[in-house]
DNA sequence: GATTATTGAATGAACGTTCGTTCATTATTC
DNA sequence: GAATAATGAACGAACGTTCATTCAATAATC
């Protein structure tokens, strides 16, 4: 039995384990569907489940998508705290660079990002999600720029910030192209855009 | 009257003026609250005009929304002639970034990539016209890229080719945030985008 | 030019589905 | 047997689409 589990119940445990099923359920409908055109007897036939069920474990339809919005947060974080812990500039935005393509490229984040994208657009609550994810990684990768230099003039901070976010950009851009492009990335794609944003960094900040 | 109007008849002109009220309508629509989330009475109310007026143009809904997609293609096809007209490298590339960047920033452009861009996962003719565009784009800056140079080894073209994706992944990413953003877009943005890619450029490709 | 016949654009009620959501009922756990 | 998780029929609203009908614009006839 895993220690997080020790002292829940039987019943407490099948409610997890429940939540669990009906939320990779709904990510899969989304991924294949669109979030869209994913209706919610869709999730809960996907996971084998009556519609009513469904609906003892999320309030409603918008609830469920902030909540596997919400989950994209979590991948980042990870992301997040391995660049934190690179101590030298180069690497912690070789890090960046690579981790966050290899999270992007995979089809289901690709799909599903494109989709929150477009669900951002028009819902409030996850347009902030959004934001707040970007900034974060912005944040991250403008931080690493500044790796090795002492005393950060205000102007200089703010043009890291600029680069980073053209960074992300083209990360997600390219990601999102070979992710839905249906084949494997490999070595050469990631050496690829790596090496695109070291030469742009290069030029566009460093001088 | 104009030219291109005359001998048509009041009938085929007010046929003609419908069409593009029914378009307009549809991006109105579209834009402001999704291309999934926009019924065909939504379109006939923002047009004024009956449900069933709109079925005597469009054959449906699919076909509406691939009329809109094939719309892009016309402002793009612009764009490639201006920068064709280049004779010499840097202005070739600076005419792109500068003239994509200014179509994709327009917040109704912004909206509909990125509608076009989910719907042409699911929708294959769509997923088949958006791909014909991104490739007439990274083509025409790939021969950008090339201006001037003798004799462009293969190795060299694709290695163009690469470079021109990412190009275009970041004028597009870029666009999009500033654009959704609702600020407008000055120069600033323009040469900051402008500066990156062409750093980018100078570093990944040159060598 | 006046009269009549033909056309097809415009209308909106109606169709069959499907949607998100609710809730009385049944099954399971404690 | 009390509590609660699971079920699926039922609801009203909204969807894309159809179609009988209306009526101005055009063509044909005199």
């Amino acid at each position: 039995m895993n220690d997080a589990d020790r002292g829940k119940g039987r019943r407490k445990l099948a409610m997890e384990a429940r939540y669990e099923l009906l939320m990779d359920a709904a990510i899969t409908c989304f991924a294949e569907k669109g979030i869209g055109r994913t209706s919610m007897r869709d999730i809960a036939a996907q996971a084998g489940v009556s519609i009513g069920n469904l609906y003892n474990h999320f309030p409603g339809r918008d609830d469920l998508i902030a909540e596997i919005a919400q989950m994209e947060t979590a991948g980042l974080a990870k992301i997040v705290e391995t660049v934190d812990a690179c101590t030298d500039r180069s690497s912690a935005i070789e890090t960046l660079v690579t981790e966050y393509f290899t999270y992007c490229v995979e089809p289901v984040s690709a799909v599903l990002t494109i989709e929150i994208t477009s669900e951002a657009l028009r819902n409030p609550a996850i347009g902030k999600l959004f934001r707040g994810n970007r900034n974060l990684l912005v944040g991250c990768l403008a931080d690493a720029m500044a790796l090795g230099e002492h005393g950060v003039a205000r102007a200089e901070a703010k043009r890291h910030r600029e680069a980073a976010g053209l960074v992300i950009d083209t990360i997600e851009g390219f990601a999102l192209r070979v992710g839905l492009s249906g084949k494997q990335p490999g070595k050469q794609e990631r050496d690829l855009v790596l090496c695109f944003v070291k030469s742009a960094l290069a030029g566009s900040v460093e001088r």
